[in-house]
DNA sequence: CGTGCACTTGACAAAAATCAAATTTTGTGG
DNA sequence: CCACAAAATTTGATTTTTGTCAAGTGCACG
């Protein structure tokens, strides 16, 4: 974590998947789209806030004042749904996102965030006045294009998590959340030999969209079956990889 | 549609909501973002490009050398994906969003599209150059921020599709499928005493993520229940508000 | 005015949600 | 460092919903 703390000074960093083809390998790789100086001219405008695990960054619907850029920790988006069941309400909740350092957050329709966030680990992040953001960025087109990049990232990994929840076995969308993970651990430049999920079980389930119970099942199928190893809650190892890559749909382009 | 066929010579035109609140009501609705010079000097370098119905635009993974924005029509977004049976492969297609006149489409990344585009009706876009767009971008500060106000709303568009995803009734799930096109009428200030739909029942199924089968019955369940009056299968009534919003959970911030 | 294709409908099996309870972890104060 | 309480997770039994397979039906288009 050193790297990540390391980060800070330089001011924002934003990590995504180029939306032009690079012209060599390695593909598939994110990069930090943003230079020196236009970390620099971030920083002068953003302040760095920090949040205990659990704590609530900003809340659905409340005024969207700024935007976050994480430095370190990891966070949620979700939206409370009143999904009632027949015999009375249910409390559920979706989770749309999970975002690590290098991401940005605060979407806004309207002036209102569009979810909640709340920190699944202490977290250190810039926040950015979108005021002075957007005054920023009218003078800055690369940084602007940069924004772009970022944003068509966001939007390919939202259309995969719908793709995600179309599958219709616990199992699949496991295994293909497992995947996302272990490709961002890849394109961070991360170690894949083992899968780290910072999110609890339930928050697996809700972004996963099925029940914790069944969550946990498929757990234990996947390590049953000798296609996981579940060192703890936290860290699997993929042992039988055909298996596994067959379980998420072999859709990996 | 006679307006929609005027907006032709004028140039592109992007239609969303604004990232910031408006000053005054109505609120929720889209507002084109592009001035009438923007849409000039968009329309010089772009080329309006027609497709039959059934019509495939692109294919996933093609390389990805222009974004297109429609002047009239309907298109779908949709991924192939092998969601295996156990017993023998089974074509599955998930339908990731449907756009309309005013959007934009042709989200890459390193290069390639990540999903294929098939026109529903017969369509009429403009077709753009990416590095074309990318040099007008780079000298248009405010276009650019167009641009990303038009990403923002795809990307609440597809938290909010999978949102609709998690639900687990079938009945929820269209009922807010449903309400997703009432608020797109309105938001494009047209009339909503009535919903149509441009797509055919399957599209609906692959969009709301359930087999064929079940969204048959889940019109007529809803027609049975007096809470929907089908004109035929593309004109539907909203007749029973209350349950209506009731079905779809009070989601309508 | 047929003839396909899109849609509807029915019966049954499979998968997952739900309800409920046991068990493991984690966090806390002594 | 331990005991205890609270939270998170696993597991089991049961019910509900949906997917699947397989016929019908009817609309749309040539």
């Amino acid at each position: 974590m050193l790297g990540t703390t390391l980060n800070g000074p330089l001011g924002p960093s934003i990590r995504a998947i180029d939306i032009c083809a690079p012209k060599h390998p390695p593909y598939g790789q994110m990069h930090q789209l943003l230079g020196k100086e236009q970390r620099a001219r971030l920083a002068a405008i953003a302040s760095i806030v920090r949040f205990e695990k659990r704590a609530e960054i900003y809340h659905e619907g409340d005024h969207a004042d700024a935007v976050f850029n994480i430095i370190s920790g990891v966070v949620k988006a979700y939206m409370r749904g009143p999904h009632k069941t027949m015999r009375g309400p249910h409390r559920t909740e979706h989770i749309s996102a999970f975002w690590f350092p290098g991401d940005l957050f605060g979407l806004a329709q309207e002036g209102s965030y569009v979810s909640s966030v709340e920190a699944l680990t202490p977290v250190t992040a810039y926040r950015i006045p979108i005021a002075a953001l957007r005054s920023r960025l009218s003078t800055d087109a690369m940084l602007e294009y940069h924004f772009i990049t970022k944003l068509c990232h966001e939007l390919w990994q939202a259309q995969r998590h719908a793709f995600l929840l179309t599958s219709n076995r616990t199992l699949s969308k496991l295994t293909m959340f497992l995947q996302m993970l272990e490709q961002l651990q890849a394109a961070k430049g991360e170690s894949t030999n083992e899968i780290y999920m910072p999110m609890g079980r339930s928050d697996v389930a809700d972004y996963i969209g099925t029940s914790l119970a069944s969550t946990s099942r498929a757990f234990r199928s996947l390590a049953t079956r000798a296609v996981l190893q579940v060192r703890d809650r936290r860290h699997v190892k993929v042992i039988d990889r055909s298996a596994f890559e067959e379980l998420a749909g072999v859709t990996t382009v």
